[in-house]
DNA sequence: GATGAATGAGCGTTCATTCAT
DNA sequence: AATGAATGAACGCTCATTCAT
């Protein structure tokens, strides 16, 4: 992907931080230290004294910047979803058939990911990854309810939103097109984890994308 | 459902407990307090300590049954899991037909369920919403591939297993039977727990059991 | 050693006991998986749990026969100062030479211990390591006058006495008798142990009982 | 003895501490209430709890300091080690002749020690009883060849490789310097425990110090 | 006499957080 | 703005022990 802007940057709602991590070395640090630590030791091990360790800092400034982990796993949620915004549109440009743009939303929906070099201080790799093993813990929660009003789960519901309004367009009838969309996504996560770790439940199939292949094909015959 | 038997038990794996727990007063009241508790509190609030006090018992005693509270949980899914499966196989006995059988089966993992009167200590309506909130956490975990090897999924991949095999009844070139059949029951526990709280995210009709109907719809038209 | 008698057994004061563990086949399986088990993992690690597994039996059980580790311990040495004890009279049964009584004490008192097939279930090569690391710990101690009170000292006590008498004899006018044998008997235990751990704490020399050979001459020249 | 320095400290290997103790009011109320607590209730009965309380503290403060209760009980060995190099070093200084020498080491090494006002939160007696009591603790332990890998035991035997050479100087073809020192040391403080607590297992003499001439005399003549 | 079941008490540890500088 | 120091609160776990059968 070619660099559209000198300096770009996705755009976080600022209920999420309390000091904006993009407005400091600490802060930018703070980003990619947790990325990695989280996606080595997963949400319930990565604490804010392991990450003050692991950058060389204490979890005095860390509490600067996040109330507390749940809302920097947010933070990092909503950067991804931010970021697959940004390469929907980009990569939709130009094109007005919406089933090209239907194949265009699943392929980046649910193919793995790879390194963006617009984002400096952002592992894409790592973070999807944790993205597909921790983002689902963030609503699976006792706080679901006080989260959403604060509208804490909008970039997610922006993606689902678009994609249906495509889905919508394809065929006006379609009545669940929202349900269609969020199984996908999710299906694609849960998928890709079990074929890293649980492959009984899944279906691999040799020299193909078969995650891909599969959502693209039930989509397509699920809205016809 | 009427009662089959006189006395029906589902038997879990004896690797999940240290202590059977259907074999004592106390560890019954452990199952039956753990599924009030963890459905009030979530997994990540519920501690042993909550569970002793509000069983008027102690840590010490329930540390003789579980290990830690991820085998609770892990005992929980486990049973639900067999009592699944032995309502699947219950209702599909005598139909032969793989279409009438595979809707029989998407209408069990699928639909809301409810009080099962032939397990006295288990609140089925309760356990069912554990499942949804919190069984995905047990697999999304830095554990899991231990937690495979010791055969800790098995319950839940032998329903997929079985439904896959419906499926190929039904197409046997489809090629993606496990994918689907996760994708459909991990979907549906979305969808419920959306249903409930993130309702942008689904498509609620009233008066009807959009879940179920949805993927109903979706997995005959995916495999035709 | 030949067998002296049909049955040989070394008597314990029965204090250190609740229930005598020779007289019953449990009893004897204590003892037996106690020294196995207390050399595997050294007494803190030791617990009456653990031991119950090892020997497929239960706490309560164990609870019979001694009324803590601390005394299961305190058997485990009497039973070493006594089997010790028998080992020194019959090995200078008929001896009449003092100096050469003294070799026989000092060679038995910091020699390496080989296994004594009179006493089944005793091993004695573990029981001396156990000694060597754990019986100090007996003594140095908080309840160290409660426990010499009620004569639990009394078996190590009857063996430096017994020594310390022959040094006697060797050089009556020597002021410092009980001080040179406990000496000798605790300093050979820790240079057994420096020698396995820290030998830079001790001096070794291939091909000799270093041990042995250093304390004999220290022993003579200081009587002289 | 006079204040050499102004400020004297007694340097300590800093993987014994993850915080120096000496660097804070409360890192020294740490040592000085430990010291206070070992004494009175002995390791065993001793916890970062009980400590807290004393001190007026909490648990949590005092891991910021130790990793554990094993690791305190090092630091104070350390700096007993360290303490004594230093008054070896300092009451040895412009004398030349090695027997000499030796006596000075071995006063030291087995007299009783008084208060040094050089080392305000130190109570070098209680600290002394400390030692006797606990210090071999320290090394009869499933972790001695993990600890020493890590250097904890270097105070200790630089104390008797310095005292080995001294030895060695004297005779230079005694063939167990090492064995002899650590046998000086460890004996001394069993003869001291025994002095208070078992009395039969020594010689106590009036108006004397046995200990200190025992061992004296016993070194000399073995060294011969 | 031996065991199964249960528990009171406390330890070691960590976390999340605050305060003062 | 960032950090060093400290702490309240709770968790997870195990031990030693008792009681009823």
């Amino acid at each position: 992907m070619n660099r559209i802007l000198q300096k770009m940057s996705i755009t976080i709602n600022d209920k999420v931080y309390l000091k904006n991590p993009e407005s400091s070395v600490l802060g930018k640090k703070i980003i990619s230290g947790s990325i990695d630590l989280i996606d080595e030791l997963g949400v319930e091990d990565f604490t804010f004294r392991k990450l003050a360790i692991r950058i060389n800092s204490t979890e005095a400034s860390i509490y600067r910047y996040f109330e507390n982990k749940h809302y920097l796993l947010v933070y990092l949620i909503h950067w991804y979803w931010g970021w697959m915004e940004y390469r929907l549109v980009f990569r939709m440009m130009n094109i007005s058939d919406p089933k090209a743009r239907l194949i265009i939303c699943i392929n980046l929906l649910t193919s793995e990911v790879s390194q963006d070099s617009d984002f400096a201080q952002i592992d894409e790799v790592k973070l999807n990854r944790i993205v597909i093993s921790e983002s689902s813990k963030v609503f699976l929660n006792k706080g679901v309810d006080e989260d959403n009003k604060v509208g804490l789960f909008k970039p997610y519901k922006i993606i689902v939103q678009r994609v249906s309004e495509i889905i919508l367009e394809v065929n006006p009838k379609f009545k669940y097109p929202h349900m269609l969309v969020s199984t996908v996504i999710e299906g694609a996560h849960h998928q890709r984890f079990f074929a890293a770790h649980l492959p009984n439940l899944t279906d691999i199939v040799k020299g193909e994308d078969a995650v891909t292949s599969f959502y693209q094909e039930m989509l397509f015959k699920t809205i016809k």
